[in-house]
DNA sequence: TCCTAGCCGTGGTCCGGCTCACAACCGCGA
DNA sequence: TCGCGGTTGTGAGCCGGACCACGGCTAGGA
C-alpha cells in the first residue's frame, strides 16, 4: 500500500512518523476496478476509508430511482465515517470512477487511537468541520445559484483538486461523464450539456471526453459567484 | 445559567458528575432577546456555544441580499464550532428567534478538556456527524423534493423538536414567520404559504400565527417522501 | 384611539430548467 | 469491418416556482 500518500493525508498530516508508521500497519488495502460498488447507501459497515489512488463518487439515490452525488473524492480524502460517529447504517454508495484503491481501518482500531491520542481526534474533528463547511456551501450554492453557476463552481473545485497547468490552461481530468456531472450539481444531463456548451462557446473552456481545458479562469470564477 | 440543560445536552450526557459540574464551571453565560444578532457571518470569533433556552436561527445571506437558514436550534444543541476546528470566519450568522439564552466555551478552554477527556472528543465527533447527515440530507430534499414536499418534511422536524401532544393535535410553536420558514426550506415566501394553505384545506393541518397544529401526522409524512 | 409596520393570503405573469425526442459520435468486441 | 452500447450535442414544449402586485389583518406605539 502507498504509504507515502496516507502519510500526506489531511487526516493524519499531523502525526509523527513513529505513530504514522504504527498507523499505517493496522490499515487494510482495497482496490476497485472503473464502476466498481464498495458499498451501497444502506448498507451496514464501521470502516473508514482513506482513498489512496484513483477517485470515487459518493452518491445517493431517490426512491423513484434519481440519482445525485455528494462528492467525488481522490487521493488523502477520507469517506465512510459517519456510520463510524453517529452509527447507523451508510448514507451513501460509493463507486469507483477510476480504478482506485484505499486504506481501510475499523471502527475498533479507529477508537483505541482516538483515546491514546488527541492529534488523531483533531485530525478527524478538522475534516469532518471542513466536510461539513462544505456541505453548507452546497445548499447555499443550491438555493443561490443557477445551473451554469453551480456547473462552473464544480469545475472549479475539480480543477483545484485535479488540474495540471499547462501552456495552453488548465487540463482538468475529472474521470466523470457529463451525466455524472450534472448529478454532481443537481441538475440534468441536457442543462448542463448547454452550459458547457456555451462556456466553451465563450472561448472560457475547451471540451473533452472526461475533460475539460480550461482556458479563462478568471472568467469562469466570475461566472461562479 | 440552567446547569441540567447543559448536563443533558447530547454533547456532554456522556459526562460522568464530577467532569460535568467543572465544565459548567468554565462556561459563560450570554442573553439574547428576540431578533438580536450574537454573531455574523464573517467575523472572527473561536467560541463554541450551547443554547440554553429559547431558539435561534443559523443563516446565510447571498451577494443580492437573498436570505436562507441552515437550521433552528434548541435548547441542547450546540453551534459555532465550525470555527473552532476548521479554522476561520464564522460561516453564519446567528439570530435569536424567541428570547434566549447560551452557554459559552472557547476554543482554548475546550481543547484543554479534549486532550484529558476522550469522552469529549467522541461528544463532538458524534455531534458533528450527526450534523453532517442532516446537512447531506438537506442537499438530497433539495435536489429530489418539491416546495410542498420540503415544506411537510420542515414541519415534522419541527414538530419532532418543539412539538406538545394535544387532543387536538401536535401544536407546533416554531415561532417562525412565514418567511423564516420559506428561507429555512429554501423557496419563496408565496410558495410555502399556498404549500400550507393546501395541507390546510386538505385538514392536515391548522395554522396560527407563528405555530401551526399537526392534525394528520401520517398523510403529512407522506407528502414528505 | 388611530396609524403604521409587519405579517399573511392570493391572484397573474414569466422564465429557468426538466422532460422528451432524436441525431451524431466514439471506442470496443465479435 | 460492422454493429452496438454508452456517450455527447441540440431543439421543442411544458411546468413548478420566483417575482410582482395587491388587499386584509393584527399588534404595538404615540
Amino acid at each position: 500500500m502507498d504509504n507515502d500518500v496516507l502519510r500526506q493525508a489531511p487526516l493524519f498530516s499531523s502525526l509523527d512518523d513513529e505513530a504514522a508508521t504504527a498507523l499505517g500497519g493496522s490499515m487494510a488495502e482495497t482496490k476497485l476496478r472503473r464502476g466498481e460498488v464498495l458499498f451501497h447507501e444502506g448498507d451496514s459497515g464501521d470502516k473508514l476509508y482513506i482513498v489512496t489512488e484513483g477517485k470515487v463518487k459518493l452518491g445517493r439515490s431517490s426512491s423513484d430511482g434519481r440519482e445525485n452525488l455528494l462528492a467525488i473524492m481522490g487521493p488523502g480524502q477520507m469517506f465512510g465515517e459517519l456510520s463510524l460517529f453517529d452509527p447507523g447504517p451508510r448514507s451513501a454508495t460509493v463507486t469507483a470512477v477510476t480504478d482506485a484503491s484505499f486504506g481501510s481501518l475499523s471502527h475498533d482500531d479507529l477508537l483505541r487511537w482516538l483515546d491514546g491520542r488527541p492529534q488523531v481526534a483533531r485530525g478527524l474533528l478538522s475534516q469532518l468541520a471542513s466536510r461539513l463547511r462544505k456541505s453548507n456551501d452546497v445548499v447555499a450554492d443550491l438555493v443561490f445559484s443557477d445551473v451554469p453557476g453551480r456547473v462552473a463552481k464544480a469545475l472549479l473545485d475539480l480543477a483545484d483538486r485535479f488540474g495540471r497547468t499547462a501552456d495552453d490552461g488548465v487540463h482538468v481530468h475529472h474521470d466523470l461523464t457529463q451525466e455524472e456531472l450534472a448529478q454532481l450539481v443537481g441538475a440534468s444531463r441536457e442543462t448542463v450539456n448547454k452550459a458547457l456548451a456555451d462556456f466553451a462557446s465563450r472561448g472560457w473552456l475547451r471540451l473533452e471526453p472526461r475533460s475539460v481545458v480550461i482556458m479563462d479562469l478568471e472568467r469562469l470564477s466570475r461566472r461562479a459567484r
